[in-house]
DNA sequence: TTGTTGATTGACTAATCAATCAATAAAGGT
DNA sequence: ACCTTTATTGATTGATTAGTCAATCAACAA
């Protein structure tokens, strides 16, 4: 039985890990390529052969990120009955264990700054907004008015994202269950106001 | 009429608003200190001169930024009568002018993000967050349960932070007034239900 | 076996940049 | 005028690091 994925994708999945593991684990974006490499265990060079560059590594670990996280929505997403399970789910997929811990938070706060000098990084960004707003507006549609649902779905993306981020600089970890009642609550709340 | 502000405390504000200039155009702290020192028309010497390195710099942009919402706050809360309204006060202290602009939005990012791996930076936001929290909380008190308040003012607080980031990589600018009205609401909501 | 292709590396290069320092200029007091 | 202190700079250094390249090494098909 020979090995079902090639040799050069286990490595770039080993160097994708490494990269996320070195970006949380030091909290910023000026890791080394030898850093990244060593702790992947292969040498510089071979990251620049399988990525090109660095900064082509990182886009490929931003994109790994996302895609987990999609991965996360769609399965959670799977189990929902009607739009307001819909809603709920796509609030707790964002909360989901693989993403609401403090190396992935601390991976998405470096990202989200970087966006602001890579044209690359910021369209990244953009699509995964996209995706959630059009998650969150879809599912409220059935609830709301068109134009309500968009206002609240805005509303829940900037709260989800300050939520992240307050958990990024928290010195104490918080339960990913008090994060999503605290997005709940405030679907309720809005919901209640639009539905009567 | 001579100056009444000394020579160095003017090349230190120079260099610091240069520092500002800098990292809010380029999106990202990887600005050089000769840039800096270029932007505020000195040698990259003097800027060492006086602020002993580069992060001491950064740290002392940051601290300015900082000390200009303080003024913003206390300025807003000065003209508040009532605990309701010295909660809206302080929400639009937050998205004041001279906060709620492109290039500071972009600057504050930046230093969240490098409060990941600088304990000073980490240090100086943790003050921030401190203050604005207990501004919200001690007007809620006023109108909610203490508990209450401390829950509301908490999540506000991501609110606020969660509008910002938004803010920050949207390509086009928010109206302040918008976001005001944004947290506004929420505030609303959160209060109408624990005040029936 | 042998040749081809891809994997992998150590050594090197070129660029960048924070920080230092010795030297000069300006200011201000006596 | 003289001296001390402070401001200011150009030149330099030492360290870091992304990216390159020619040289091995491994796999594997003919």
């Amino acid at each position: 039985m020979s090995p079902r994925i090639g040799k050069a994708e286990l490595r770039k999945r080993a160097l994708i890990g490494a990269a996320l593991g070195e970006i949380a684990e030091r909290g910023t974006l000026e890791v080394t390529v030898a850093q990244i490499a060593r702790r992947a265990g292969v040498s510089s060079a071979l990251a620049h052969h399988y990525f090109g560059g660095k900064d082509d590594l990182i886009l490929a670990t931003m994109r790994h990120l996302l895609a987990e996280f999609r991965l996360n929505v769609v399965g959670a997403m799977h189990e929902a009955e009607g739009p307001r399970a819909r809603l709920s789910a796509t609030i707790r997929a964002s909360f989901g264990p693989e993403q609401f811990h403090h190396a992935t938070i601390s991976a998405w706060l470096t990202f989200y700054a970087w966006a602001l000098s890579s044209p690359g990084a910021a369209r990244l960004l953009r699509i995964y907004h996209r995706r959630l707003e059009s998650n969150l507006t879809h599912a409220l549609k059935g609830i709301a008015p068109a134009a309500e649902a968009r206002r609240i779905a805005c509303g829940l993306g900037a709260y989800i994202d300050g939520v992240y981020l307050r958990e990024a600089l928290s010195p104490t970890p918080t339960d990913p269950a008090a994060a999503i009642a605290m997005v709940e609550r405030f679907a309720t709340l809005e919901l209640s106001e639009v539905t009567p």
